[in-house]
DNA sequence: CCGTTGCGATACCTGAGCGGTATCGTTCCG
DNA sequence: CGGAACGATACCGCTCAGGTATCGCAACGG
């Protein structure tokens, strides 16, 4: 006689036997006659190589051995019947890995929202934050090692798909000491002849471009006196005394001593932010999170 | 279409398949042909309900839950075999766990020679001793919480099996400033006159009548000055100079401050250490305790 | 003491289902 | 545009899981 390997079938015979002492009965536990059971429980000890139970003239007895397999057994079917559960969790988006790209200012506050309320409705899933420019972000997607990206705007990229998820204010922020710190609100003319910082210095076009072309709009000429890598250092040049900068509403919560922020006049003055994914990943858990990004970000800044 | 439960069969096609990358590929390193095996993965997938591959025009891709799913999978691969391992293990006696009854003097050398030995021949097999006097370990036998127990002498027991393990020498410990401290040997006519402290008061009989029987073989009378519970105690008062008293062997590993041992003369003057199990324990882990028992202890005292 | 009862094992049969061959539809490549 | 390679499908044969009937054995009750 030759037999197949192991199959579940066994430990889920041997369990039922082990657990009523007995084949007949563990074969109306299991709706089937008991010449199976028999047959299944010699098998799995042929394959075994090993005597499992002693069969006595009032039920069974488990040998040593077979309390060690029993053991073994009812983990393996433990687990497979989690391998299951995860495995469908898994399909419906709530278990899994979610690589997300971030950059600039959101950080600070529309990104933290976001995350927040995703690991409540979804606290199986591992996220995974990574700081990469507008190129990284845009080269780990295609490389599969992000789901999304955040990023100030994006152009149009094959295989790409991205989408304007927040409009946020444009706010200025001076030095306490500033006689604009005590104004309600400022206008772009107000800047025009104010020393202005501004960033970020690479990964262009950004944020600096789009404000850039808010001035020229109007045909005016800011003063730059500064160019920095990332919104922190410009506010800590501003907390210094150095000059004015430009930031969006997320950065309103970047508290430092000696900065104000007071807010610009509204019409026109919209920074987006953007989320890519790619345009093939159809994934439940990337679905998910895109429910929560606008379930979470007003879908008017 | 019904289908049954997984069986390990849906896991080993369904790696192969993913660890291939294609069903021809793994159907070849299956040694099956390729149809059954994207019946089964079909039938996989719609036991879990869930899509666990991407079938693309080269090869095929994990999904996000196969992923998962194959994880899962591997893992309870792995566990299977191990469980097949363990059980097999566990029938050569290599892997379970033993519990032994100890009482006495032996406890101080010839016990812990034989588990130290074992342990090293079986070291998967947990050892749990239990310090159990003689009807202690009976009653612990006959309900299976032991699997053998050691005792000074053991009388017939229905279902029991004793052996005579190890005949030891009989030593006798008088304080250092005692006359008998500087003899090479000594005999029972030395003894008869001498204060005698005897053990152990409960669990009778038991070593103490082993002893007292010696004497009255010879027509001697010894003068008992006190019962105490144990070996320790006694030796502990022949450190304080309280008398004398009489030890096997094993217990001469107790050095304790101005205690000297001297061997009694060997004519008759010997103890026994028994074994005592279960008749109808055929455990492979019971031989392969008695068979560490048998090569430790020297087969004559 | 012997018939009864309850246990697991065995013998034999039937059909579901696993694996086989042949072939299809699609996509990629030369 | 034809050929090659992929997975899916259709269909077939045979293995083997599960069914029924029965056996052999040990324990128990009258």
């Amino acid at each position: 006689m030759k037999f197949g390997p192991i199959e579940f079938r066994h430990l889920r015979y041997f369990t039922a036997v082990v657990e009523s002492k007995s084949f007949r009965a563990a074969a109306q536990r299991l709706h089937v006659s008991q010449p199976p059971l028999t047959r299944q429980v010699q098998q799995l000890e042929e394959l075994l190589g090993v005597s499992l139970l002693e069969r006595q003239p009032r039920g069974v007895e488990l040998t040593a051995a077979g309390a060690v397999f029993y053991e073994e057994a009812r983990n393996l079917l433990a687990l497979a019947e989690q391998a299951i559960d995860r495995t469908q969790m898994a399909a419906q988006g709530q278990l899994g890995r979610l690589d997300i790209g971030v950059f600039g200012s959101a950080v600070f506050d529309a990104i933290p929202r976001v995350i927040q309320a995703f690991r409540l409705a979804y606290p199986k899933v591992d996220i995974v934050l990574h700081n990469l420019d507008r190129a990284g972000q845009i080269r780990a997607l295609r490389e599969r090692r992000l789901t999304v990206g955040f990023n100030r705007f994006f152009v149009e990229e094959v295989g790409l798909l991205w989408d304007v998820v927040l409009h946020e204010q444009l706010n200025v922020a001076v030095h306490e000491a500033h006689p604009f710190a005590k104004r309600e609100r400022l206008n772009f003319d107000d800047l025009a002849d104010q020393p202005l910082i501004v960033y970020p210095r690479t990964s262009r076009p950004s944020f600096i471009d789009q404000v850039l072309s808010m001035f020229h709009s109007r045909h005016l000429t800011p003063q730059i006196v500064q160019e920095v890598d990332d919104v922190v250092t410009a506010i800590a040049l501003v907390s210094s005394g150095f000059g004015l900068t430009l930031a969006s509403d997320s950065a309103l919560t970047l508290r430092l001593p000696g900065v104000v922020y007071v807010p610009l006049e509204v019409t026109e003055a919209q920074i987006d932010l953007c989320m890519i994914r790619r345009a093939d990943d159809e994934s439940a858990l990337l679905r998910a999170f895109i429910n929560v990004v606008h379930a979470v970000l007003p879908p008017r800044g």
